[in-house]
DNA sequence: TTGGACTTACGAATTGTTTCGTATAAACTT
DNA sequence: AAGTTTATACGAAACAATTCGTAAGTCCAA
């Protein structure tokens, strides 16, 4: 199930799964705050997405109380997963070695997270041979 | 100048600059018909799309000859480097590492890139120390 | 126990993109 | 020369995502 809705929130959907997912479970005001200190968005506008997330199946929530509780249910590995496959097709024509070439040129990176790379890559050559 | 228009396409402008940039200067026809091999668009549909790049000045165009021949201003690697920075940060919160890891353990590598990849590595770390 | 602050629900306006129907003209085909 | 095919231009419909106003209910503090 890869074309599947779960996985494939808005700009706006992503922006609250990040929160939910870095901050875990909150209220619609807790993310509507944190939203404020980049940019200006209306608390019914955030309320309105977290709606639809639920009903969309995105988030689920605890309405026990007044105020209600909105967790992510969707994994961040997945999403991403998903999001960088369509990533790689759209923007690179499916050449994930050149999305990886440019994301490396074109930002700043330790010492330490090239390293991690090398591991990475070392590991992977293994299995290649 | 990084939130510019020019730097900023549509699913489907992207779509058809992905043609010119590969296919060099073409004709909606021509470009209608690869699309198509793909997805069903109508003629006149990538037309209206062709024509609003074309006002956005995403592409130039021959008109001389009564079917115009569209070629990209934009450069392949500028566009992508603009999209990719905006992935980044939407998907991987900024996180260019992360990114580069998911994409190399999703994505069939073979070893000749994982190579290219790990020589682009020692030269960064060179210019790190 | 009244008023203010805060909450959800909901509908609708706004904005941006994509899609396509129709008109019109040019170029071929017979 | 008439009819067919192939272009462009343009407007508007269809869609999707985002934004927000308003209503109505709950909670709390004076």
């Amino acid at each position: 199930m890869s074309n599947n809705k779960f996985l494939k929130p808005t700009d706006a959907e992503l922006e609250v799964l990040q929160i939910l997912w870095e901050k875990g479970p909150q209220s619609v005001r807790y993310v509507n705050d944190l939203m404020n200190e980049s940019r200006e968005v209306g608390y019914t506008t955030t309320l309105k997405i977290m709606q639809i997330m639920y009903e969309k199946g995105l988030v689920e929530r605890d309405d026990s109380a007044r105020t209600h509780i909105y967790k992510a249910i969707a994994k961040e590995a997945d999403i991403q997963r998903h999001l960088l496959d369509k990533f790689v097709d759209t923007a690179f024509r499916g050449s994930a070695v050149k999305l990886v070439m440019q994301a490396l040129g074109n930002h700043q990176t330790s010492r330490e997270e090239l390293d991690e790379i090398k591991t990475l890559i070392e590991e992977l050559e293994k299995g290649n041979k």
